[in-house]
DNA sequence: TGTTTTCTGGAACTTTTGTTGGATTAAGCA
DNA sequence: TGCTTAATCCAACAAAAGTTCCAGAAAACA
């Protein structure tokens, strides 16, 4: 199965022969469900690019509580600022389900960087684009509520999927979507609770589902539950 | 008076040609304190580089809260994130006293990029180092109470001061310590209180200064206060 | 110097978030 | 099918953060 490397934004434009040098310079690893992929503060583990499975990237603190920053599919790369710094790696990483990943470490990724003028200039347009993206986090988690953070993520997860289903979220557990959102289980659960009472979600067996897209971008932008309409 | 040119990351290395070439794309400003730099969301405003006085980069919600993402000294640098990719400004920016900053914009940039390939790759660099800064603050924001926040804060300025006056934040107003915590002017003024009655802080007339720094440090790392120990 | 403005101190209260624990339901598996 | 594990629901409580309000102190300034 061919690998689409023009879908990776680092990738994208390069010549041939160039994607050649990359593909030659990167090793394949392949992680059994659960399994560490590397850990906050080590060495440098390099740059990694998600063939196939789910990775998550995440913090914890000295309590033990997790803070997911991401969650991976293939095709999305991660670890770029210390494949590219040489430092510490800033977070942890592990497969959550089985998984594949092409990493290029940092000592070739710098010659890989020199060798080709595309390689570098699409790095520093994605490592600005990951900038805004925790520019956003930070602000987040300053300003925004936490039931506010999950019609967020709720609005959010709904789009990945052209608003088809707007269920997304419920494929992940409370537990998860606690990490997702920086708090805990219960905190969700409650959140959650409010939402479906005021009438922005609903639920139909198992599955949530999005049950008023405005009334939740209200909340998500204002931090206030929206007045309750009931027919929207 | 001259500008020590290599104290800033992105033109460190570059050779006198290439320094000429990036000073002649920029121009000038001149602030009067108090006045507004750019906003948030605006169309792409340019690369900066403060050269004289302070400048204040904040982002603020809907109530009207505001979050100092950072309090900018003389050879800093900032929007780089949309001068790099064109974007809007992710933040909003004010001078703080009477300041002065070299502009180089979007598309100057770009093309001194293309052109002088050490300051391309030392952007790569710089954005992987405020990259590293972002997730570091929003780890702060998930995990830390703003007890611990405002030691870390101290911690932080103290140091910047080497060592000798560890009264740094001080020149601060409770105000402005809000804003940087991302909290409100009074529960600043309680956490205060609170590091000063566990004998992590002394006051001496209107300055607060490190009475225990060992003590600021379990508490920005731990989040809990540390033991009384009387004499450290 | 007196007056105004800004900054600080601190109490009392509300809201939000975090914690604990037990009951219920669903899902996975032998 | 029954058993086990995982996920959820919900209430009650604790702690942290945010809000309101007012009184003093210090600084700025006319």
């Amino acid at each position: 199965m061919g690998i689409d490397w023009n879908a990776i934004p680092y990738f994208r434009g390069l010549d041939p022969c160039g994607l050649k040098r990359i593909q030659a310079a990167g090793r394949r690893h392949i992680y059994q469900a659960g399994a560490v992929i590397f850990n906050e503060g080590e060495a440098c583990a390099g740059f990694y690019v998600v063939l196939d499975g789910l990775v998550r990237i995440y913090r914890m603190n000295a309590e033990g509580r997790l803070h997911t920053l991401s969650l991976l599919r293939p095709l999305s790369t991660f670890n770029e600022v210390a494949a590219v710094d040489g430092g510490p790696n800033p977070f942890n990483a592990v497969a959550v389900t089985n998984a594949e990943a092409l990493v290029i470490s940092h000592d070739r990724l710098l010659n890989l960087m020199a060798a080709e003028r595309v390689l570098l200039s699409n790095t520093v347009q994605a490592l600005a684009h990951l900038n805004r993206e925790y520019i956003e986090r930070l602000e987040d988690m300053t300003f925004r509520s936490i039931p506010s953070r999950l019609a967020k993520l709720f609005l959010y997860e709904s789009t990945a999927y052209a608003d088809q289903i707007a269920e997304a979220p419920t494929q992940l557990t409370q537990e998860e979507i606690a990490a997702i959102l920086g708090t805990t289980r219960e905190v969700v659960g409650r959140a959650l609770r409010g939402l479906l009472n005021a009438g922005l979600l609903k639920k139909r067996g198992r599955h949530v589902y999005i049950a008023d897209r405005r009334g939740l971008e209200w909340l998500a932008e204002t931090n206030t539950m929206p007045e309750r309409v009931p027919n929207r």
